[in-house]
DNA sequence: ATGTCC
């Protein structure tokens, strides 16, 4: 059926990912596939799109159901970016039922990896907000922790049950993958805000509710049809942060999609290199001390040398790219830009 | 993406 690709003749949209798309959209029950400005190859099925179909499949979604990303106020004195760095908690090491921030309930009965942050591009980031283009939610100065994450192991397990007996096929029992499905997207919230609240005790600030918490990878039911998305957020009516990467802005947005774009907006900068082709690339072009301290001041913390040059801001579109696609296309419109100040990619070495 | 394919 029907593809359409929100991006101008300037934006960096591989083919293999527009292919993708097409290839998508000849699936049995599929209406229509939009492509996000941060459209990019993935296993199988394309990241940065929405697909609309009668039929529910499983692996246009992918493994890690609920990543999304939050954003959580949070105020501190004066903040000094090495100390700051320093002792920010470990996000690698699960919190235990003896923790003082362990839930009284856990959705899904999955205790495991519960607050930890994963790997990949999922981070948690302090950062600043430098400019405002739309008053009410976030003022100039202010300080927000960034969470990008999802289920961890548990929508892994979800994904591989089904494709061990249907393969890329529809899910047998719809009802049954929903059920797990939200299960999940609750655990991803759920684990974004514990997160964050690890973080606030850490810095030794109080802990606020989120002004946004987006998902980019779960189905939603509409019209009876149903509405995947993968590294696509939910984009009427609703803000959504779009990330840009370990050492350039990200940018909050108002969202106001329409149809033709499956009611969805972007989740982030959208990879331009694949992660192979990124270290190969980045080790040649860069140390590590000067992605460990960016462009623009911040700090990452991440011991793993190959995550950080696999995740350097060069393996990235340019976000300003992206969110113009987006207003161009009055999918959605600037709300406010943030800085980064000191972003946890992982303690491990 | 993933208690990570050898």
């Amino acid at each position: 059926m029907s593809v359409r690709v929100f991006a101008s003749s300037q934006s960096w949209i591989e083919s293999d990912a527009v292919d993708q798309c097409h290839r998508v959209a000849a699936l049995d029950g599929m209406r229509h596939v939009a492509g996000m400005p941060d459209l990019h190859p993935g296993k199988g099925a394309p990241i940065g799109a929405a697909m609309l179909s009668s039929v529910l499949y499983p692996f246009l979604v992918g493994s890690d159901i609920g990543c999304g990303i939050a954003v959580f106020p949070i105020k501190l004195k004066r903040p000094n970016l090495e100390r700051l760095a320093a002792r920010f908690p470990d996000l690698d090491r699960a919190l235990t039922p003896d923790d003082e921030l362990w839930p009284d309930e856990i959705p899904a009965d999955h205790p495991e990896s519960l607050g930890t942050v994963g790997r990949g591009n999922h981070f948690v980031e302090l950062a600043r907000v430098d400019e405002v283009m739309q008053e009410g939610r976030v003022g100039k100065g202010d300080l927000v922790l960034i969470v990008h994450s999802g289920s961890r192991g548990l929508g892994e397990s979800i994904l591989r049950a089904h494709t061990e007996v249907h393969g890329a096929g529809p899910a047998a029992d719809p009802a049954a993958y929903l059920e797990a499905h939200d299960q999940a997207v609750r655990w991803g919230s759920l684990n974004r805000r514990l997160m964050a609240e690890r973080v606030a005790h850490a810095l030794g600030a109080a802990t606020a509710e989120p002004i946004v918490d987006e998902c980019h990878n779960f189905v939603e039911v509409r019209d009876g049809l149903y509405l995947h998305r993968k590294g696509a957020a939910r984009g009427i009516g609703n803000d959504v942060l779009v990330a840009g990467t370990r050492g350039t802005p990200s940018y909050l947005v108002a969202g106001h999609a329409g149809a033709e774009a499956n009611f969805s907006v972007a989740h982030g900068a959208g990879r331009k290199m694949s992660r192979s082709d990124a270290l190969r690339r980045n080790k040649a072009k860069h140390t590590v001390t000067e992605l460990r301290r960016t462009a623009v001041g911040s700090l990452v913390v991440c011991g793993d040398r190959q995550l950080l040059f696999e995740e350097a801001p060069t393996a990235y579109k340019r976000i300003e790219q992206v969110i113009g696609d987006l207003v161009a296309h009055e999918l959605a419109t600037p709300v406010a830009v943030t800085i980064p100040l000191v972003t946890y990619k992982t303690r491990d070495r």
